[in-house]
RNA sequence: GGGCCGGUAGCUCAGUCGGUAGAGCAUCGGACUGAAAAUCCGAGUGUCGGCAGUUCAAUUCUGCCCUGGCCCA
């Protein structure tokens, strides 16, 4: 066992999309000489910058960013291959003694760098690809009949409409023998992995969603269908799973013609607010969290350093 | 001025041969272990435009009024 002191203290800072966790982010870590890692299932991705609100070039150089244009949007990209990423920084980061700061909204990828994923076998593309030609010829209820023959535990967990999970489960099994749910209860996210402090950036929900609205606009108005028109001429077919983001898979649809400039943005702007939603359930869910006003960034900072363990900054009189 | 068609959930609408109503979207709540900005589950939130009449009972039938649209003058 490692002494306690040696294992890396992380400041987490999470919360719905919007809130301002990047402002707040980058002035905090800046203060206190920290590092941001960016814990976001988009950002990963080069060329996608104005849809997925990634970290602007002043703040990138005001702060040290990691996580940030790791794969193309092409490449595949998990939970697992966060967990490794984030891994490697932080050891760096530990030795070279300076705060790593989690900050994002991909409350899986949190979860899992917290507390490690499940003993199981990575992603199998080749069977998820079989499996999901399977559920469009046959439909979804197929793939669970099979679920439910070769693992019942897990067809009885999970709801046949989920093909998603479904789809895992059979990979797990076909490719152990083994019920994703007897891992499941085996691993239970219980690893501490690392220390940390979790911060949790709130909102009243109105002046959310109209924060998310005026963002979606100015994201148009920076140029957010060249961007998505860039990546097509680029090859990057619609089918892909970054291409199939928020924001991204509605400017195609306008770009297909499906509908009008518009009503791409009225469903960028509807399905922005149902992804906060799901983050708020995510998020409030977890009990350890400390909820902070997204405007109050003071108290953050003060909270934070004091887990750190650093002195107060003196009162800078303005 | 006359005629016709409408007014039902936040929106678009369905429906009740008289027994106080339901779809989609919005909204709200939830799940989530290598796709997670993904995937999926649950919930109707209502003076049925207003007032009167007929009736055991009116959102439904009748009358008047208000209101939107179209047509004729």
């Amino acid at each position: 066992m490692p002494d306690i002191s040696s294992i890396p203290r992380l400041v987490i800072l999470v919360g719905p999309t919007c809130t301002g966790k990047t402002d707040a982010a980058v002035r905090i870590a800046g203060e206190v000489g920290g590092e941001i890692i960016s814990a976001d299932s988009m950002q990963v991705y080069r060329y996608m910058d104005i849809g997925t609100a990634k970290p602007d070039r002043m703040q990138r150089s005001a702060v040290p960013h990691h996580g940030l244009d790791l794969v193309d949007p092409d490449e595949p990209f998990n939970a697992s291959l966060f967990v490794g990423e984030a891994d490697r920084i932080i050891d760096r980061l530990h030795a070279r003694q300076v705060p790593a700061f989690v900050v994002g909204g991909t409350g899986l990828y949190i979860k899992a760098l917290l507390g490690g994923l499940l003993d199981g076998p990575g992603a199998d593309e080749a069977l998820r690809a079989h499996y999901r030609k399977e559920a469009a010829v046959h439909g979804k209820a197929y793939l669970h009949e099979q679920l439910q023959e070769k693992d019942p535990q897990a067809a009885a967990a999970i709801d046949p409409r989920d093909a998603a999970r479904v789809i895992r489960a059979l990979e797990v099994f076909d490719l152990t023998g083994v019920s994703i749910v007897e891992r499941q209860k085996a691993h239970r996210f219980n690893r501490q992995r690392y220390a940390c402090f979790k911060i949790g950036l709130t909102m009243e929900r109105d002046a959310l969603f109209e924060r998310i609205d005026r963002r979606t606009d100015r994201m148009m108005a920076a140029g957010f269908v060249d961007e998505v028109q860039s990546l097509l001429e680029q090859g990057y077919a619609p089918e892909l799973k970054a291409m199939q983001s928020l924001g991204y898979r509605q400017i195609v649809g306008y770009l297909q013609g499906l509908y009008s400039l518009d009503e791409a943005v009225r469903l960028i702007k509807r399905d922005t607010r149902h992804y906060a939603k799901r983050q708020m359930t995510w998020f409030k869910a977890d009990k350890v969290i400390q909820w902070v006003s997204g405007g109050d960034i003071d108290f953050i900072g003060r909270e934070i350093r004091e887990f750190l363990g650093r002195p107060e900054l003196p009162a800078s009189g303005h």
